[in-house]
DNA sequence: GAACACAGTATTGTATACAGGCTTGTATGT
DNA sequence: ACATACAAGCCTGTATACAATACTGTGTTC
């Protein structure tokens, strides 16, 4: 017993299914992909009801699985439900986070998380929702990170496309909330955090419901790959 | 093709891991259950594959599936999320609601959420839970009240166990809180619902932590089953 | 030219078979 | 009495086979 082919298939149809590797509602082909994944059909099936749940994958009985879709109302839903759980989760962090807890995200933030220059836009989101989940665990609260996990995963893709031009301010940004944590200003921590979520809300929102299938078209993956410019500060 | 008999299984499943009428850390026999829901294995383990990334089950790779197992701390920290979303979800629901749709919910309740006499402990935890669920809804984000009944199917147990002591109070509370909604007073429905959830936490906390598997034994069905007294007033 | 019918193909849904690991019970030895 | 080793059985993990359904494309008719 190899201990794990639906765990494999699981996590790869997991990072297709987050990065939009499948089209928008196209159908999955079980055998194309169960002959890429070099897996028979049973355990792809079990992989793919587990993103099901998960809302990463649509499930059709008697049609099969599709590659979900987002449309603007869910993704405006989800960005409320992250300012919620964030704005909860730094409120608790600033209560009852230990200090050498506090001093190890400061630190980790300051040596990796205030560069953007040369890295691409992949790693910066990948840093930015590390900061955010971090902030999270600090809560204490296990099972709020663990939601708050869930929902980036279904909005990762939408930040991607943000994080492209939101680079520098959310530099900024993200030291601002890291010093009212080590100040444990909870309601200034709260007040920046939230509107550092909301901020572009709006403009995300409409640049899903115009744009989004087109953007996928172009091509996400030299979009994520793209490197940034050298940074003035 | 049938359209559904992983759908079947998933949702026979599902009430059973809810309502732990598997033991908890129990392993689940195959064979056994295939037989029981009169399915083979392959759609059986797609069903199963579903409630693990809900946590309704366990797997533990080359063991098989398990029952999950419930601790004190998880129990607090979903109370802790779901007060953070009820809460959050009634301040939005104050602001907009619909007056129609605060006034069907409140007729709801008159009409049936008021009275336990001669009602089962199972009926009255699901009033409840739909009361709050319901709140939830209105806040116009059902992505929310989505996440907030994936956490209410993993607590249900112990508010089956709380309902049982805690019905009058209840009673009571979902009446105020539905004077603040109507009111659209927005703090003192988030007071009130804080409060009521917050309650009688520590009580559940303590109580999961001593004798949940203690209650198990004793034959849950027997608890959910059973009447409440006339009430007084 | 458009709509419809039909056949062939592709794909899903499920059962079953089988190999390999886990578990358990027993027997043996200390 | 206790621990350990071994063997038998059980169960999981996965591939594969097959039936039933959905889809596609072509031809026919109005």
């Amino acid at each position: 017993m190899s201990e794990g082919r639906v765990e494999e298939a699981y996590m790869r149809l997991k990072e297709r299914a987050v990065n939009f590797q499948f089209r928008p509602g196209e159908r999955i082909n079980e055998i194309g992909i169960s002959r890429e994944l070099a897996v028979s059909r049973t355990p792809l099936r079990e992989a793919l009801n587990r993103l099901v749940t998960e809302q990463l994958i649509d499930f059709k009985p008697g049609h099969g699985f599709f590659c979900r879709e987002l449309d603007a109302r869910s993704v405006y839903e989800l960005y409320e439900l992250r300012e919620i759980l964030e704005l909860a989760a730094v409120r608790k962090a600033c209560e009852s986070a230990s200090d050498a807890d506090l001093k190890a995200l400061h630190d980790d933030l300051h040596a990796n998380g205030l560069t953007y220059a040369g890295k691409t836009v992949r790693e910066m989101t990948e840093r930015d929702e590390a900061f955010h989940v971090a902030i999270a665990e600090l809560s204490g609260n296990h099972e709020l990170a663990r939601h708050l996990g869930q929902i980036n995963q279904r909005i990762r893709f939408i930040r991607w496309l943000d994080m492209a031009s939101r680079v520098k301010e959310t530099k900024g940004e993200h030291k601002a909330i890291m010093e009212a944590l080590l100040a444990r200003d909870a309601d200034r921590a709260a007040w920046i955090l939230g509107k550092h979520i909301r901020r572009r809300m709006d403009q995300i929102v409409a640049s899903v419901k115009e744009s989004f299938s087109n953007i996928y078209m172009a091509g996400p993956e030299e979009l994520f790959d793209r490197l940034f410019e050298p940074q003035e500060d």
